[in-house]
RNA sequence: GGAGGGGUACCCAAGUGGCCAAAGGGAGCAGACUGUAAAUCUGCCGGCUCUACGCCUUCGUUGGUUCGAAUCCAACCCCCUCCA
């Protein structure tokens, strides 16, 4: 048998494993290191670190996964590394604020729910999950002293972040000036020689290529790729424009995520950001996206119908053929025929009051928390949002008699409502 | 340690004695439109026993001044910036 190092030329692997990247550090030395890897039968150590602080992965990080896989299709070493020591500090990355730390414990918790999640893209039997506490708690603080040693602090005022902060005299903790360096450590660590990030990362992960230099190693060689924008990003002059996907600004998909909802957020992206995800996250050829905006352009094609293969094709990585047929399925009846499941409506008893043989339609939908308040629930009604038994509630005061009824309001919340004696 | 700035509804942010349940924006919700949970337009967006110039709760906390306070005064708590 073929070990699985020697199924693709070094060239081969070299271009599988580069698509769609941003930035490499530096092509020549992947090449060689392939190229040995190849000869010797050695796999290369490929690092990723993951913040523990977000414990849902969402479809942003499955970019990097994605890509982790490939070289794991090629018999590499693939670690997931578990920042649970650089948690405790938190990342300053991205965000112009000091960032609470975690608690130990709380950075644990998150680890675990991590893992059930990389599955789904990953090969669970390939794939070492390391911590880096292993090794940063085994430093010390003479260590830590050590290491900052070896790192000037105009250097590190070098990343932008740091930068604009430190001009603009907002606080920078000396602790996040220590993140990049353990950072930079866990490569010195693990010996690796790819660490795989977003382009966002490229700071911390040069730390590493250098600090790995300066201490007799060979240099890892860095290979980042883009950043997915989240599900609000919009097109501005002629650009996809956007903040990055991510749980705090919700606008993600998260990757165990129901494929309802899943199927749903992804359909509702504007026409324009779904074909940034085609091209970053269907596993479908480059040149098949093409050739589909171009039907779409010509009018050809329907861009609803390319959404839904889209959108079908996520759920099914994460659920499953039938789960994505399902989905589309539901989506389609619910939305575009605007049909009700009446069979899975949430029921609610609700009791007349004392002595009377009606009870407020308000009350009942404040009660049963279909609306927040009978305000609301007034507010509502006077818009045309509620629906009793198909038919638009126009009179605030209505009153119910005792009777089943299909409510809606909106159309998104629906029950049915059982008005009986208490 | 010293000086200054600030805490307003889910978030940002106006308001500096009555016309303030409190501008504006965002988020959210609803309606219209649509292939869409997109975009756009419109409306709503503290609660209540509500067709109201009604009642109750709310503008960091606690007291006070006043016929009346988010707005003035006092004390306290918290945050930020600058100087050292």
């Amino acid at each position: 048998m073929t070990s699985p190092l020697r199924r693709a030329t070094p060239e081969e692997q070299f271009a599988e494993v580069t698509r769609g990247t941003v930035e490499l550090h530096v092509a020549e030395e992947l090449k060689a290191k392939l190229r040995r890897s190849y000869e010797k039968e050695q796999p290369l150590v490929v690092k990723a670190g993951f913040d523990p602080s977000r414990p849902d992965l969402h479809l942003g990080h499955t970019l990097l996964l994605s890509r982790m896989r490939r070289f794991q299709d090629f018999g590499h070493q693939v670690v997931f590394l578990i920042g649970d020591f650089t948690g405790l500090i938190g990342d300053p990355s991205g965000k112009n604020v000091t960032r609470p730390a975690l608690s130990r414990a709380e950075v644990l918790a998150n680890a675990e729910t991590y893992k059930t999640q990389v599955y789904k893209v990953l090969d669970e039997g390939r794939t070492q999950v390391r911590f880096n506490s292993e090794w940063l708690d085994a430093l010390g603080t003479e260590g830590l002293v050590r290491l900052a040693a070896r790192w000037p602090l105009a250097r590190m005022l070098e990343r932008e972040d740091f930068k604009t902060r430190f001009r603009d005299g907002k606080s920078i903790a000396l602790h996040e000036l220590l993140y990049p360096l353990l950072q930079g450590y866990d490569s010195v660590a693990l010996k690796a020689d790819v660490e795989l990030g977003s382009s966002d990362q490229l700071f911390n992960l040069l730390v590493g290529r250098t600090l790995m230099r300066e201490l007799g190693l060979e240099p890892q060689v860095i290979l980042t790729g883009p950043i997915l924008e989240g599900l609000d990003a919009r097109l501005q002059d002629g650009r996809i424009v956007g903040e990055k996907m991510s749980k705090s600004l919700d606008n993600y998909v998260g990757v165990s995520e129901p494929p309802d909802s899943m199927f749903g957020k992804l359909m509702s992206i504007s026409d324009d950001l779904m074909w940034r995800y085609l091209e970053l996250l269907s596993a479908r050829p480059l040149a098949e996206v093409r050739a589909a905006r171009a039907e779409v352009a010509e009018g050809r094609l329907h861009p609803k119908d390319v959404k839904v293969r889209f959108a079908m094709e996520m759920v099914e990585r994460f659920h499953g053929p039938e789960a994505a047929r399902r989905a589309a399925a539901d989506f389609d009846a619910r939305f575009s025929k605007k049909q009700l499941d009446v069979d899975s409506l949430p029921e609610f008893a609700v009791p007349l009051p004392e002595g009377a043989g009606t009870v407020p339609l308000v009350r009942a939908l404040a009660d049963t928390g279909l609306v927040t308040s009978t305000s609301d629930g007034r507010r509502l009604i006077a818009q045309g949002a509620v629906r009793l038994d198909g038919a638009r509630v126009s009179d605030v005061k209505a009153e119910l008699t005792a009777g089943s009824y299909l409510v809606q309001v909106g159309k998104l919340r629906a029950a049915r409502l059982r008005v009986g004696p208490p």
